[in-house]
DNA sequence: ACGCTATATCGACGTCTGTCAATGCATGAG
DNA sequence: CTCATGCATTGACAGACGTCGATATAGCGT
C-alpha cells in the first residue's frame, strides 16, 4: 500500500475496467490506489499544474522550489514520487534537470473513474 | 492534510479549474488532495465499485465486510470516508445502513484532471 | 423487558508519509 | 584541477493512516 512500487499509471490503466463497471480484485485496487495515492499530496498537485503552466510546458527543480515554498530535498522527492508513478518524465541538460508531464497519464487515471 | 476536515467532492469541483488549465492555489491543492486521498485506497476503492455493482446500487455493511476481508469496524472506517469525502450517501432501513454512490461524484473528481 | 443483530465509536498498535538539514554526486566555469 | 551550482540521496522526526479488538448504540423480534 506505499506509494512505492508501483506500476506506471499507463500500465494501470490498460489492466482496468472503469471503477463501477465491474467490481476491482484486490490487486487491481492496490494498482489503482498507488497511481492515486500518488497525485492525492497538495504539493504535488501544484507542481504538476505548474510544469503544466511552465513555458515550453517543462520546468526544471530550480523553477519549482521557491514558488511551492517547500525545500529542494522535499521538492525533488515529491518529483521522483510523480516520475515514478508514470505522470513526470525527467530529461537532464546540463546541471538541470527538467520535468514534464506524460501525455495522457492525467486522462488515463481519470478515465478509470467514470462510467462511460 | 488530513483525511479529514473536507469538503463533498462536488464543492471542491465546483471551486476548480482542471488541473492542467491554471497553476492551483495551496488552498485548492489542499482541497482537491483530500478528495483524491480519501478515494486513494485500495479497500475504499473496492467498497466503491462493490456498491456500484450491487442490486439496486447500494450495500448494506454486511454485504461487504465479508467480500472485502476486513473487519466490520474497519469497513465502517473507509465507509465513513467515502461518505465525508462526498462519494457515497448512508442511508438507514431498521437495523441496517445502506450505501450508495454520489451521482457525480466520481465524474467531478474525473474531469478536474484532464485538460479539457 | 430481554436478548439478538447490525453498525458505529474508541483506544491502541505498527507502518507509512511529508518534511527538513546534512551530505553526496555530477556538471560546467575558471 | 578546483570550485561553485543544481539536484539527488540519506537519516531523522513528527504526524497521519489502516487495522483490529473491545465496547457502545440502536432497532427488531419474542
Amino acid at each position: 500500500m506505499a506509494v512505492q512500487n508501483l506500476l506506471p499509471v499507463i500500465d494501470v490503466v490498460a489492466c482496468c475496467a472503469p471503477l463501477t463497471r465491474e467490481t476491482l480484485s484486490a490487486e487491481q485496487a492496490e494498482d489503482l490506489a498507488r497511481s492515486l495515492k500518488a497525485l492525492a499530496d497538495p504539493a504535488r498537485l501544484r507542481l504538476i499544474s505548474m510544469v503544466a503552466a511552465s513555458k515550453d510546458s517543462e520546468a526544471c527543480v530550480c523553477d519549482l522550489t521557491e514558488p511551492l515554498g517547500l525545500s529542494q530535498p522535499t521538492v525533488s522527492h515529491h518529483l521522483k514520487v510523480l516520475t515514478d508513478a508514470g505522470y513526470l518524465t525527467r530529461s537532464q541538460r546540463g546541471t538541470w534537470a527538467y520535468y514534464r508531464l506524460v501525455p495522457g497519464a492525467l486522462d488515463s487515471i481519470s478515465r478509470l473513474l467514470v462510467n462511460a
